[in-house]
DNA sequence: AGTTCTTTGGAT
DNA sequence: ATCCAAAGAACT
């Protein structure tokens, strides 16, 4: 009888869907129509021979079954599925009495067919049958089409599987980088929150704004007052990458940026200053998603105190509001904006509006651009910081107790980075990390100890070993030959012409390649690094003899060699540049240095081998 | 408009 | 691997 020969594919989770038992490899066969697995023992025919099993077509496709799910099929679907496979032996019936059988089935999903019913009839008859529903017969209504060619309506299709699984990352069409997608998204399929490709070069962790070095695709940085629509597009331009979240940090590090979005009533919004309320508090369990009941106390942990910690260091953070903030006349009518980089002065924990502890952060604008609100012609001035009443009644009252990393500049009238930022952990986003990301593993695998050497002392711009090395205030590494190449061509002075709010000239800031620090006066004075030089020769000595001892050799060296604050700058993937020279050979007082040299040192193997992974 | 549900990326 | 997050889409 038609109910003993249902034939089920397996699901997506590998089991047999007849049987529920996952199949081994070897007892699986694979349609070579539509690619679907296959449970040989529960095929009520199997092919043959070595040849046929290649050539095999599921009964899907070479239709030895009129129907399959191409979902998990449950009880009640299995159900459905028998009375309709009913319906089909009936010899009795007509086509269109077994369409109207299958119709009733589901319920009514075409109203009526009186003359209408008719009309589509008379269009269906001049078409090919196998566009129509294979469960109303008539033409698609918002149609369908599975993986093996079968085309449905949504609703009828719908009623067969349960809720439709909807792919649409065509969303993601939407996003200024024309689809692209995670793989991660595309597997799960909704695109709802599907990140888009990061379009700014600088890493997640980045602190301070985006600057033009870093925005390959339009070469203007990150300005104050720029929109997108919704997190996802802010998020594409690095301003602040959490969709979600409205903290970007790490406890151990700093938070680099926060969104004002409305989400907890107790934050206060001054525009040019503000009381930002921590994260946290809330019963987020199950699918409480938009809890925002407070039910316990903040704390400084995880990211209130990555705030905490860019509260210390006085890091820059970087601001968007976003137009869910609907208490701040600061905040956009539309979509998210960026609004510059502020400093959070104080911070504290107090009871908040919902009676638990929250913690408190008071932001100060201190950007070179002037805020998007004001017609001013420059950006902020430092100035005194406003009265906050509850700080009377606040508790673990912290503030910073050293100079701020970024601070006003009494000679360049700006802000600027007064101490170096904090290296990066991260790659830097672009080419390097899309990269990275697929051969992720591999590159994890295939690190040894050459080629953190390399890593160690390799030049942030050619990626090789340095020639010349020449260290930054930053105390980042370059080959000397490749930082001035970096900087051919670019003049001290430069002319604002759009795009910024400002039309004035200034003096050209030349960010160091690695970070946002102005290295313009360094540059003027290329030094070599004779200590750092004398290192790598040492190295490339011993790790000619022994690769480990070198390797520690190298670890000391280089922590000692950059200490001049409490962090090394390197380790930190630079950004492909173009405008790299490789012509540096010529001045080479290290004769291994030379990748073509005859005698070739284990290190020049470790970079070349390093190179062929990263491409 | 309000509510429910799905989904991702990042920290840890 | 697990849990979290000031989102966003789909429903009602």
């Amino acid at each position: 009888m038609a109910h003993d020969s249902i034939q089920l594919p397996c699901g997506s989770d590998g089991a047999c869907m007849r049987c529920k038992v996952t199949p081994p490899a070897e007892q699986t066969l694979t349609c070579s129509t539509c690619v679907t697995p296959w449970h040989a023992a529960c095929l009520t025919s199997k092919p043959e021979t070595l040849a046929s099993t290649l050539q095999w077509h599921c009964p899907d496709c070479s239709g030895d079954a009129l129907h399959s799910a191409t979902d998990a099929v449950d009880g009640s679907s299995s159900e459905l599925f028998a009375a309709i496979k009913k319906i089909e032996a009936d010899e009795s019936l007509t086509e269109k009495e077994k369409a109207r059988k299958r119709q009733e089935l589901l319920g009514g999903i075409v109203e009526e067919d009186g003359g209408k019913g008719k009309e589509k009839s008379s269009v269906l008859d001049v078409l090919d049958e196998s566009l129509n529903c294979s469960f109303c017969m008539h033409l698609p209504d918002r149609p369908v089409t599975t993986p093996c060619g079968h085309n449905f309506c949504l609703k009828c299709f719908q009623k067969w599987i349960g809720p439709l699984k909807v792919y649409h990352f065509i969303h993601n069409q939407d996003r200024p980088d024309k689809a692209f997608t995670t793989e991660r998204a595309q597997k799960a399929g909704k695109a709802n929150a599907a990140s888009g490709k990061i379009f700014v070069t600088v890493p997640p962790d980045h602190f301070g704004p985006i600057t033009a070095e870093n925005d390959p695709a339009r070469n203007q940085g990150v300005l104050v007052g720029e929109c997108w629509e919704d997190r996802l597009e802010c998020r594409q331009w690095g301003a602040h990458l959490p969709h979600v979240a409205g903290i970007a940090g790490q406890s151990n590090y700093g938070a680099q940026s926060v969104a004002l979005s409305g989400g907890y009533e107790d934050d206060e919004d001054h525009g040019e200053w503000f009381l930002y309320t921590g994260s946290g508090g809330r019963d987020l369990s199950g699918n409480k998603r938009t809890n925002k009941e407070q039910s316990f106390d903040q704390k400084f942990e995880k990211m209130n105190e990555a705030l905490r910690v860019s509260c210390k260091k006085g890091y820059p953070v970087r601001v968007v509001r976003s137009h869910k903030e609907k208490r701040s006349s600061y905040a956009p009518e539309k979509g998210v904006r960026y609004d510059g980089v502020y400093r959070i002065e104080k911070c504290w924990r107090k009871v908040g509006i919902q009676g638990f502890k929250v913690c408190r952060y008071l932001f100060v604008r201190y950007d070179n651009e002037p805020a998007p609100w004001t017609s001013d012609e420059h950006g902020d001035r430092p100035r005194p910081l406003p009265t906050i009443p509850e700080l009377k009644q606040a508790t673990d009252i912290f503030e910073r107790k050293e100079n701020p990393s970024w601070d006003y500049d009494e000679e360049g009238s700006r802000w600027k980075w007064k101490k170096a930022p904090p290296p990066s952990k991260k790659p830097a986003n672009g080419a390097d990390l899309e990269e990275s990301k697929r051969t992720g593993k591999a590159i994890r695998k295939a690190r040894n100890t050459k080629e953190r050497l390399l890593k160690e002392f390799g030049c942030l711009i050619c990626r090789q070993v340095m020639n010349l090395p020449v260290t930054t205030p930053c105390a980042h590494n370059f080959c000397k030959s490749c930082l001035e190449a970096a900087f051919a061509g670019k003049t001290a002075i430069r002319e604002r012409n759009k795009g910024g709010r400002a039309l004035r000239t200034q003096k050209n800031v030349l960010n160091c390649p690695s970070c946002p620090t102005d290295i313009s006066d360094f540059l003027q004075h290329l030094q070599v690094n004779r200590e750092l030089m004398d290192v790598i020769e040492l190295l490339k000595q011993k790790s000619d003899e022994n690769e480990e001892p070198a390797d520690e050799l190298n670890e000391e060296h280089s922590n000692d060699l950059v200490g001049n604050t409490d962090y090394s700058g390197d380790g930190e993937p630079g950004t492909k540049n173009e405008n790299a020279d490789p012509k540096d050979d010529s001045h080479n007082p290290l004769p291994d240095c030379k990748p073509k040299s005859s005698k070739r040192s284990k290190l020049d193997t470790a970079h070349v081998a390093a190179d062929d992974d990263l491409q």
